[in-house]
DNA sequence: TATTGTTATACTCTATAACTATA
DNA sequence: TATAGTTATAGAGTATAACAATA
């Protein structure tokens, strides 16, 4: 549009500036998906819980939140959240009568297995008019970047 | 570690699912970055504005904040931190009264040159034991994912 | 004592609304 | 009137600290 973002400034090693690359990619791409999310979309922190519990199971708040690298307090909220909503229901776990088993109601399974809750329209856009080599690579990169988020 | 991972849940298109993935994929790994990044490091709108300006000169509030699609409110505290820390200093556009430039400092320019605010130990020691082929695609997609984000 | 979970509180980043100053 | 920028305020998402209940 009426950017010089062709410019290159000090032919840098791109190796070097790997990480800085993709740390900004990220930050803009997530800031972008984050104001684009349409009216009543779950969170995507609470989309992953539904979907975690969804596919393995009753879970408890502790396991939750070492999975997504998040305090207990802050899973404590998203599982609120989900449960206010109907979505999931608490309940005791029989073994250990300190924790607390979370699981997805018929509307939360619904949900999560509709994948609906995960489209994103604006993302899609923008993808669609990737060539499919592109799409591969972020397929790749996808699977990629996943895993260095929860190592 | 402990997680069944592996474990697909019905097959699903992979195309169908770009989307979700890659949401999810930057999701998880903007949370891990913003967590994991270092004490009195700059944040990364407040970064990219001082690249930018190093980059390209001297630019209006309203230039920097259409560029990174953020408000006016956000990109005024952005600047007066940089401001504040004394990265960069206002100055009236000679041109137009109404607009302020903001204009990198001898240790704005100097930080932004030297590649050390980009640095983020934790990202990079991640990327550094996956193969050249796994960077390379990485380095790609970051291309693509910033041209989407920007777009 | 250690672990599970909750509540209270605060910080960061972003937004909208209301305002001032200049074009 | 329209545009550039600031200030006030609010909301989401995260954290740490202090607490209650159970192992």
């Amino acid at each position: 549009m009426d950017d010089p973002v062709t410019t290159h400034s000090g032919g840098v090693d791109p190796d070097t500036d790997l990480g800085a690359n993709l740390r900004s990619a990220v930050g803009r791409l997530h800031r972008r998906l984050f104001n684009e999310r349409p009216e009543g979309t779950l969170r995507d922190t609470a989309l992953a819980v539904l979907t975690r519990l969804h596919k393995y199971g009753p879970q408890s708040l502790t396991e939750l939140s070492r999975h997504d690298h998040v305090t207990l307090p802050s899973m404590t909220r998203t599982v609120n959240q989900l449960a206010a909503i109907g979505y999931v229901v608490r309940s005791p776990d029989p073994q250990d009568r300190r924790k607390v088993l979370f699981t997805p109601t018929a509307e939360g399974n619904q949900l999560a297995s509709s994948g609906r809750a995960q489209r994103n329209a604006w993302l899609d856009d923008k993808l669609a008019v990737l060539t499919p080599e592109e799409r591969e690579v972020i397929a790749h990169a996808s699977i990629l970047l996943r895993r260095i988020a929860d190592a």
